[in-house]
DNA sequence: TCATCATATGAAGACTTCTTCAGATGCCCA
DNA sequence: TGGGCATCTGAAGAAGTCTTCATATGATGA
């Protein structure tokens, strides 16, 4: 949507001109959100912390991450994909470790925040106390 | 899962109950990748990005993002039912903010990696490398 | 008061996503 | 060469998500 159109009808037009110019590219947000939807799975999650520390093969994906190992492959070959995680083989044996800077950020800020903010953000929890 | 069970039947034992013994636990990990999969839907994102800035009302945000206003209410619904923004009512008018320190910086770093990883991700596909 | 406006909500349908099962591939070693 | 193992893959069903339509709420101003 174009900077003009977007302020046509707008209520605070002056604002919305300006974030609708910051606004990033269709293809760069669409990707960006791909990136955090493969981040949105729990047991993906679980696989990418667990490479965080170095590489680790398949089978031992699945037990650190409590998937089965067909899931675990299916997830891998996903990330994969996406260039998240790279793959070294080693006879019958597959290596995978982080292939992204960018998404080991991520991590490590998500890691960094679970870890004090569950004093601030007690009450996410559903099953009362 | 408990570490002994992790270290059970790995391949590199020691690499396993270590990784197993940093993995955060499963409320947070749900948590995080709830936090992650608000952020995974381009029309969300949108949202979240313009509200960097500053407050809008729903019908500026609806603009802004290219939702419709039920959309654009239903996606404010749902990140405000997760503490991600905050309303402020003024009149028949509702202005919406970011509430989540946490989320402000993933988006920051978003945006600062959407700004110039184009060169170095050109395309993904899904033959595994 | 009544019509209108901004926003909110529920339900329904189309579309994804995740997991599992069954089987395929390719490596290793006897 | 053949059996066993680690990994990969496709198909299918269950479960979830997003958008839309229709309608509801509550504020505003004629």
């Amino acid at each position: 949507m174009s900077i003009e159109s977007c302020a046509a009808k707008a209520v605070d037009a002056e604002r919305v001109a300006a974030v609708c110019s910051r606004m990033p590219a269709e293809t760069d947000l669409v990707g960006t959100a791909d990136i955090f939807g493969l981040l949105a799975d729990p047991g993906r999650l679980r696989l990418l912390l667990a490479l965080l520390e170095g590489e680790l093969c398949v089978c031992d994906l699945a037990v650190v991450s409590g998937l089965s190992e067909s899931s675990t492959s299916h997830a891998l070959r996903l990330l994969r994909a996406h260039r998240v995680v790279s793959v070294r083989r080693a006879g019958r044996m597959a290596y995978y470790r982080l292939a992204d800077a960018h998404v080991r950020m991520l991590l490590d800020l998500a890691v960094a925040h679970t870890e004090h903010t569950q004093a601030v953000h007690p009450e996410r929890d559903l099953s009362g106390s």
